[in-house]
Parts: structure tokens; sequence; C-alpha cells
DNA sequence: AATTCCGCCAACCGCAGGTTC
DNA sequence: TGAACCTGCGGTTGGCGGAAT
């Protein structure tokens, strides 16, 4: 019997159910490490869901939003903390150009981080670079600069931080039997996307991972390549759903220090960042787009 | 040393869609 | 069937800390 269901048969009644913000002593603002306590306790012994009830039998004068959101984005266990590793601000330009502001739906691939850390990031890093190019962060230029330009340095660092994109590009013959499916990494345990295709639209035509030449890999593309700019440059061929990020429960483990994960596990820390990618070519780029 | 500016991020708000009664 | 309530999402804001002046 799941927590839902009991909870409503042994608590709910037509007069204690919808009472949410009835009191008017609401509290808001910070939370305390007792108010932190307290939710974590409560929500560790009945489990998540029905936040109102949480709040009221933790003894919390919280909404029951607050409750859900103070869980999902700072005490739940699985939490990553620290910098965004460069296979995380990959991931989410890629899933940006595909999905728009859909935070939450780009959290998903994104292990222990929260839509609200996405969006966080967006908003400071990715719109200032957009500030500093003088364009639009939704702009078509904006965007195949990312996409043929950013993008391709990403994986340029990526691949030489690691060594190991080659081995990522290996067709599936190559895979030990007992590798989780859909999961081999950049890093190492670090997840990429191959075939197992989700019913998205994709970026580019056709990627596959039996596919030797897999242009997901390619680096630096320039404008006159196949699709060119303007097109989809990059498909990184990206699944749907927790499937593709099985690696990464052997790669993090909670109540570890997000650096010293990251470091001992070979998986590249976020020293470097997307403005540390920024230069005047990008500019230029964006010129000559402009002038297209 | 004091003040101002700026970036980051936790938390709130409003809305939409789903569920319950 | 419709009102009340719950949940989740995306946008926005306010506070804090560090950098700049």
């Amino acid at each position: 019997m799941d927590f839902d269901h009991v909870m409503r048969s042994q608590h709910d009644s037509p007069s204690s159910v919808r009472t949410e913000e009835v009191t008017s002593d609401v509290r808001k603002g910070p939370w305390t490490a007792e108010e932190d306590a307290l939710l974590a306790n409560h929500v560790k012994i009945h489990g998540e869901g029905r936040w109102n009830l949480v709040a009221r039998r933790a003894g919390l004068k919280r909404t029951g939003k607050s409750c859900r959101l103070r869980w999902l984005n700072y005490l739940r266990p699985d939490l990553r903390r620290g910098n965004m590793t460069l296979e995380e601000q990959l991931l989410i330009l890629e899933l940006h150009c595909r999905w728009g502001n859909r935070w939450s739906k780009i959290a998903q691939h994104l292990p222990g981080r929260t839509d609200n850390e996405v969006k966080n990031y967006w908003r400071t890093r990715v719109q200032k670079l957009a500030k500093h190019l003088k364009c639009d962060v939704n702009s078509k230029q904006f965007r195949d600069t990312m996409r043929c330009v950013w993008m391709p340095r990403f994986m340029e660092q990526i691949r030489a931080s690691t060594g190991q994109f080659q081995a990522s590009a290996q067709g599936p013959s190559d895979r030990p039997a007992e590798d989780p499916p859909r999961t081999h990494g950049i890093g190492s345990g670090y997840p990429v996307y191959d075939d197992h295709r989700d019913s998205l639209p994709e970026l580019s035509p056709s990627v596959s991972s039996s596919d030797s030449s897999d242009p997901r890999f390619s680096s630096s593309p320039s404008p006159n390549q196949a699709g060119g700019i303007g097109s989809e440059c990059f498909g990184l061929g990206l699944g749907d759903g927790p499937n593709y990020w099985t690696g990464c429960a052997q790669w993090w483990q909670p109540g570890v220090d997000a650096g010293e994960q990251e470091d001992s596990n070979g998986c590249l820390v976020g020293e470097d960042s997307l403005e540390s990618l920024w230069n005047e070519e990008d500019a230029w780029f964006l010129q000559q787009q402009l002038l297209e």
C-alpha cells in the first residue's frame, strides 16, 4: 500500500483535508535547521507526497508547496552539490536547444540536479553570455553559436580532459556484456546517450551508436559541413527517461562532496565553464551569421 | 574602511492540469 | 458535474556574499 493511500485512509476526512493555508501564521522565508530536520525526518518515515498533510503532521507552519520545494531542492539525499560539470553544461545546452525552457524535463536528464538549479544556471551563465554578445538568448544566431561553436568546444575539452571519447564511440559489440545498456560514458561512469531513441523529435536526421563515425563526437564543425549553420549541427542522440543514467548510480554516491566525488571517479569537475569557452571568435561567428 | 554594485541561488508566486469529494 | 483542493511547472524576486570603487 502506498503512502498516498495510507495517509488518505487514515487521516483524511472532509474536515481535515483542504485546510491548506487556512492557518494565518504560515511561515515564509529561509528554512531553519530545525524545520529541515522535521521535514526530512517526516519524509524519511512516511515518504514523499501529500505535502499539505506532511506540513501539518510534521508540525511545520509551512505550506505544502513550500515543504515540497524545500525537499526537492535541498533536502533530497540524492542531490548533487557544486558546480556543473562540463558534461552537465553540454547537456543543458543540448537539451535546451531541443526543449526550450522545460527546466524540469531537462533536469530529469541530470541526476541529482533540480529544475531550479538548471534554470538558475541558464539564467546566470547562458543569458549572461547572450548579453555579452548583444543578442537575444532565443535568437537563431545565439542558438547557432551554441550549437556550432560552444558545444564543439565543450566536446573538445571533455575529450581532452578524459581521453575517453573514443572509447565511448565504440560500437555496441565493444561493450562488455555486463554493461548496463545505453550508458557508456564520456568520463568514467558518466552516461552518454546512444541509439536507444525516444519518441522526441531529433536534432539530427539520424544518429546511430553502431555507426563508428558517430557525428555526435565530431568537434568544431565548419559552417560548410553537411547540415551547415542553422541546421541541426549536433545530434547527441539523447534519450528520454532515467534508463540513460543508470551509470550515474555508480558514479554518484550520496554524502560525498561533489568535487571529491568527481575527482576520485575521474569525472570532470566544473572548473571549465561556458564563460571560459567564450572568446572574440564567437562575436565574429555571430556577425557572419547576421550577414548571411 | 565604507559603500555600492553585481552575481548567485533559495524561495515565493501564479498558473494549469489533475484529483478528490 | 462542479467546486475545492493538490501537485508540478516556469517565472520572478529578495537576500546574501564577494568584488569593485
